[in-house]
DNA sequence: TATTTCTATGACAACGTCGACAATGCGTGT
DNA sequence: ACACGCATTGTCGACGTTGTCATAGAAATA
């Protein structure tokens, strides 16, 4: 491998200006570094990044823990948004999931201290409360779509789902809709909590009783092994005398079986049911016709932003560790009509 | 931070014998083993992978290279694959992508020589032929889900979309289908003609005229950006005089746009039409009712064979270099009925 | 002209690890 | 007692970089 000290003596340098070159350090003159650079062209030189960190102790790595965020379709946005973000600032990521597991999660934490990695980005595929296994040394570490269960003070970055929920539910009700249905999402999901809560509270604003409200649950069970009631929960909900005329749903997916449940019902979409998602998981939500108006998810943003406060943090700016929130935008699609 | 030289030193022998303990070595005894290894676990030593990579120059290492993939629903299950095989293997992983750009992706070529990887994988979300722009240095590259486009002889892994289809569409004709319409994928895609091609041939082997069959466009345009007519071309298939009584599709995603048009057009699936999918993506094929009789693609077990065929290249084994193709697994559910 | 301040460069050590080789000590066969 | 083989441990240097300090002119100041 071609290193440092051949592109010195290529150039009749020492390897220290070399060095300098390639750092853009100042005290080269412009003849020398020309005749530098074309060594370093010549010989197709590049540096190595072991040496480098070896002796600065500077890895410029962050590494990214996930449960199944890197290997689920709903939240890569997260790792894209990451990515982009340490293309842009020449850093490097070194990407591990545990898929669940705590025995695998220490061997990660271990791997990433081994790689003397700057910092960690701990990333869940459902937003929820999370205890990272640090272990004895302490890393820098930002929290995405999750926080600490403990009182740790780690920084974090999540949805506002409140919001979100929020937008859609006024939505809705500013369209005239006056008994609304919702399915919920699994209960154990921090989010799925905050959106039942905003439609509760928006309704409850709005003066509807909550008799107004259908309210049932779709799935509940072990994240990624849960029990799924959306089909026949939408179809019961729809074949009340009394149906909702807007069916909200804890999330995409779940809307795709309420179309299903609805259209079996002869029911039409939006004249005679409006429905909205959440998430704006696009496989879904543009798949759909009438195409699905829904709340979408800053995944992209939560990791870029991320990504920006991690490197914040590891630069050694302490200030109080903050818990950053991000708004859901709501897309206006078809799938719903005024009453 | 605690190095080689200071559990050397809490332990009462030499870093060499320390390194010894550390990689397993013989000629140790288990009395001076047993002290090293508690002054490693007092003092929290770890290993410093760079350090070793720049003695030993093998990073156990393998890069992944993506266009898409990494930060898109449909195939993540070959990143799964790929990490799995690295956690059980004792290799890290560096993951990048392109994103489409290909000033991009020389730049990760030349970020994955920096860290001095011992292989690459190359990963295309869509099944497609790929030219990687390897540079100069020559870096063992494992294609997975594509191939070369030159004539360069890398060792490629690939789905049996062939055999997907084949077997897909003998699953029809064996229970009685004999008018059979096909919506398409997009072009572009080598899977999609491996799909329409065994569709053809299996068809015509069971004695199908061709006008039997039904084929129509369902999406076209670059990858990313594509238009997308499946609805408009499933209404209008199933509204002929002499519909189908079957309709095999490009992927599952299409599939939710023929359910619906079906469902609107008053036809119960599957008495009235059976569908089938592709590619076993179970947001999809799981949330529709009747749950989707589809082809699952292997994407795991790509990545999982990928990882292990690029480390026999990188222990040097040249055989020539193989094109493995892996079987699709037909999953049977409810979305078919025999006429 | 003498002295100080820059600019441009180089010599050398150190980072943490492991490979090559040397050294020590103990048992075995002669 | 002597040479030999083998198990156990240590010494030293090298990997590719960069930080520290030194050096040598050139330019600026007194």
């Amino acid at each position: 491998m071609v290193s440092i000290i051949s592109v010195a003596k290529a150039a009749g340098v020492s390897n220290k200006t070399v060095s300098r070159v390639i750092n853009g350090e100042p005290y080269v003159t412009e003849e020398t570094r020309e005749r530098v650079e074309k060594a370093i062209r010549d010989l197709g030189y590049i540096p190595n990044m072991a040496a480098r960190l070896i002796r600065s102790s500077r890895s410029n790595t962050f590494g990214i823990i996930t449960d199944y965020v890197s290997t689920t379709p709903y939240s890569v946005d997260i790792v894209r948004g990451i990515q982009d973000w340490a293309n842009a600032n020449g850093k490097t990521i070194l990407m591990a999931n545990t898929g669940g597991s705590s025995k695998r999660e220490a061997e990660i934490w271990k791997m990433f201290q081994s790689h003397r990695i700057d910092g960690v980005l701990y990333v869940t595929m459902y937003r929820r409360t999370v205890d990272p296994e640090a272990g004895d040394v302490r890393i820098p570490t930002v929290m995405i779509n999750c926080r600490p269960e403990t009182n740790e003070l780690l920084p974090s970055i999540e949805p506002d789902d409140y919001q979100g929920a929020q937008d859609l539910t006024r939505y809705l009700l500013d369209r005239g809709h006056r008994k609304i249905g919702y399915i919920r999402l699994n209960p154990i999901l921090l989010g799925a909590q905050l959106r039942l809560d905003a439609f509760r509270k928006t309704a409850a604003e709005f003066g509807l009783a909550e008799s107004d409200l259908s309210i049932r649950l779709g799935m509940e069970g072990p994240v990624g092994a849960e029990k799924n009631y959306v089909f026949a929960v939408a179809t019961e909900m729809l074949q009340q005398k009394d149906r909702p005329t807007a069916i909200m749903s804890g999330n995409d997916e779940m809307t795709i079986q309420i179309y299903i449940a609805a259209m079996a019902l002869g029911l039409r979409i939006p004249e005679d049911v409006s429905i909205v998602g959440f998430d704006d998981f696009r496989t879904v939500s543009l798949a759909l016709k009438p195409e699905l108006t829904t709340a979408a998810l800053p995944y992209y943003d939560l990791g870029l932003e991320g990504a920006e406060l991690l490197n914040s943090v590891v630069a050694g700016n302490k200030a109080r560790p903050t818990r950053r929130v991000m708004p859901c935008k709501l897309v206006e699609r078809t799938s719903v009509q005024s009453v």
